[in-house]
DNA sequence: ACGTTAAATCGGAATGATTCTTAAAATTAA
DNA sequence: TTAATTTTAAGAATCATTCCGATTTAACGT
């Protein structure tokens, strides 16, 4: 998934190409992290000095439902990047620091560390959501 | 861990043994639920009609930093549950619709259906945390 | 039991991320 | 170009959570 291909899966669904939405792909095509609106509109604004955040919101939530981007929320707020589509099932190395994602390739813990050299790992989340038995009934 | 023995841990640290901090003990003590800060208040109230959310959030932060709790963030708030101690590492199921969990203790997806017969799975999360390389420096 | 003191609670105000609303402006399709 | 639709700006509203000043309570020593 690129920019190009971005703005043609908004067309195809009808929705229409803006100078902002451009940008804002561009953003996420740039970087390999997880950014949360603040950090999408702290970008922009320098460009589009009366930026308003309803716009940030309203198309990340676009570009999330079209399966552009991913989110994941992490203390409180949600973060967003470009969907790794076309490749096996994978999860995210997540930088703290900077929000630069690293893929993993394995689903396990177990016998992880060796993909994670010089990385200071300070936790992991693992959790499968879905219907127990009572509340499938 | 009890109710008791999160009490003694409490009373260890210098921090007071109230009404309040016992009663919420003993709601996540009788169940393998997830609660939320408003579950929690919800169900203190009709016994301590003056009860404030602080009270509520502020001893929810009291024990999770004791360990008494352990917390997960789920759709935006903050959702907390006795913490599994003793055990091996092991993750959590979380039914989305009551709350309850179930114990996974394996930790990769592969393999991991059969442990889960008459579950309905609309998602996993597993994430690794911590600092890039670059940030380690 | 009583008083002291630090900690806990209360009630409401403040915060921060996110969403909603309304009217104006811009884009698309015909 | 025009009409219909979408997007935008600006600010108000919402929701979970935190902060704050004032009051109450638990724990401890007398």
């Amino acid at each position: 998934m690129n920019v190009h291909e971005a703005i043609q899966c908004l067309k195809k669904n009808g929705f229409k190409q803006t100078d902002k939405r451009e940008d804002m792909l561009q953003l996420f095509a740039d970087s390999d992290k997880y950014l949360t609106a603040k950090d999408v509109f702290d970008q922009l604004k320098e460009y589009y000095p009366g930026l308003s955040f309803d716009t940030i919101y309203r198309n990340l939530a676009l570009f999330e439902n079209m399966g552009i981007l991913e989110m994941t929320e992490l203390s409180g707020e949600k973060h967003f990047r470009f969907t790794c589509a076309g490749h096996q099932h994978h999860h995210h190395f997540i930088c703290l620091e900077c929000g630069k994602t690293k893929e993993i390739d394995s689903c396990p813990m177990d016998g992880l560390m060796e993909n994670l050299k010089g990385y200071d790992i300070s936790g992991h989340k693992f959790e499968i959501y879905g219907r127990c038995p009572n509340c499938v009934e």
